[in-house]
RNA sequence: GCCCAGAUAGCUCAGUCGGUAGAGCAAGAGACUGAAAAUCUCUGUGUCGCUGGUUCGAUUCCGGCUCUGGGCG
C-alpha cells in the first residue's frame, strides 16, 4: 500500500496548548491515511471536553482516533500505562500498513514511548495509602537517612519524587536508585520518527489560546464544569480535597471555573487567571520540547 | 472656581528623616525518569508627572504648572 510496512515511520506532532496539533493532526491522517493517537494526558478523560479541547465528533469521523476518553473521572493516569497503550496501537497501525499519528501536548509521554524509562517496581494500596498520609518532611528526613545517596539524585525539591523513592524504599526496602540504573524499559524498536512541531511564536501563541479560551465559554465551558460538578457530588467545603482527588481537575479552566460558580471570583476574573495559566502552562510546554526534545528542532 | 488626596517598573502599590529606589502580580529563563494541563527553581525591569527654587547633591523639602480621583459651590 505504502512504504510504512519497511520504514516503519511515526509521526509525531507536537506543540504548545492551542497550537492547532487537532487540526493538523487531522489534515494529515486524511492526506497520507494515518491513525491519529492521543498524546495528550488530559484527553484521555471522557469528560470536561469543552476545557480540554477534545476533538469534535466531525473530526473524529474523519480519520481513526486511538486513545481519547478512554479514562473516567476517577481514574488516575499514568505516563507509563500511556505508553503502554500508546505503543499497542502504534505497532497494530503499523501492522495494517498504517501511518500511526501521536499527536498531544504532552511531551513527558512521548519521551517515554519514544526513549523507554527506567523499570521502576509496582507500590501496593497499602504502601501508597501509609505514605500519602504521612508528613512529607518526616518522610524525606526517613528517606534520606537510611537512603543518603536518594539525596544527590533527587535535584531540585521535587515533592512526588521523593514520595515515590520513599515509596519504593517501603515496598521493596532498595534505593530508588538500584532501579534507576537498571536499563531502560523501552516501548518501541526500530522506528523512524518524523516530528512536526505546530506554531511556537510566543505572541501569536497568547492571542491563540485567549482567542480560543473565549469559544470554550461560548460552547458552554461553564455548564460543563457545572454539570460535572453535579456528577461527582461536589461541594464547596471540601474543595482542595476534590481538586486533588481528581487529576482532571488539572485541566486549566476546571479550578477556576470552580471558584466563578462558588461565587468566589468575577466571571472576567476567571477569564483572567485561566488564560494566564494556559499562558504559563504554554511557555512549560515549549521549555519543553526546546530542551528536552532536541531532536525535534 | 475653591478645598483635599494622588502622580514611582507593563499593572497595583511601598519607600527614600535629602546621597538616583523595592514588593506582589504580569513578563522572561530553566528543571523534569510511573500525578506532567502536574510539580518545582531562577531573573530583570525605572528620565521616581513637568518646571523653577533651596542645597555640594532633590525622586524625596518649598513654589508654580499639568493630569487623575474625591468633596464643596
Amino acid at each position: 500500500m505504502n512504504v510504512n510496512a519497511r520504514t516503519k515511520k511515526v509521526l509525531i506532532i507536537i506543540g504548545p496548548t492551542a497550537s492547532g496539533k487537532t487540526a493538523r493532526a487531522i489534515e494529515i491522517a486524511t492526506e497520507r491515511n494515518g491513525v491519529i493517537i492521543n498524546c495528550d494526558s488530559l484527553q484521555t478523560y471522557d469528560c470536561l471536553k469543552i476545557l480540554t479541547a477534545f476533538p469534535s465528533e466531525a473530526y473524529m469521523k474523519r480519520a481513526p482516533h486511538e486513545l481519547f476518553g478512554y479514562l473516567k473521572y476517577y481514574d488516575e493516569s499514568s505516563a507509563v500505562a500511556w505508553a503502554t497503550l500508546a505503543s499497542q496501537r502504534v505497532i497494530d497501525t503499523l501492522r495494517r500498513n498504517v501511518l500511526p499519528i501521536v499527536v498531544g501536548g504532552t511531551g513527558f509521554y512521548i519521551n517515554i514511548l519514544v526513549n523507554g524509562i527506567s523499570p521502576l517496581p509496582a507500590i501496593s494500596d497499602e504502601v501508597r495509602k501509609y505514605v500519602a498520609r504521612m508528613d512529607y518532611d518526616e518522610l524525606r528526613a526517613r528517606l534520606y537517612e537510611v537512603d543518603p545517596q536518594a539525596k544527590a539524585a533527587i535535584t531540585k525539591q521535587q515533592h512526588h519524587q521523593t514520595v515515590r523513592a520513599y515509596e519504593i524504599l517501603l515496598e521493596t526496602g532498595k534505593s530508588i536508585l538500584s532501579f534507576k540504573s537498571l536499563p531502560k524499559k523501552t516501548f518501541l524498536q526500530d522506528i523512524e520518527y518524523e516530528y512536526d512541531v505546530t506554531e511556537c511564536d510566543r505572541k501569536r501563541l497568547y492571542d491563540r489560546i485567549n482567542a480560543r479560551f473565549e469559544r470554550m465559554l461560548d460552547a458552554g465551558a461553564v455548564d460543563e464544569v457545572e454539570q460535572f460538578l453535579y456528577t461527582i457530588g461536589y461541594s464547596r467545603s471540601e474543595r482542595e480535597a476534590f481538586w486533588r482527588r481528581y487529576h482532571i481537575f488539572s485541566a486549566i479552566g476546571a479550578k477556576e471555573i470552580t471558584m466563578y460558580l462558588d461565587g468566589d471570583i468575577s466571571f472576567s476574573l476567571m477569564k483572567e487567571v485561566a488564560t494566564r495559566n494556559l499562558r504559563h502552562y504554554a511557555k512549560r510546554q515549549i521549555t519543553w520540547i526546546r530542551h528536552q526534545m532536541p531532536q525535534t528542532l
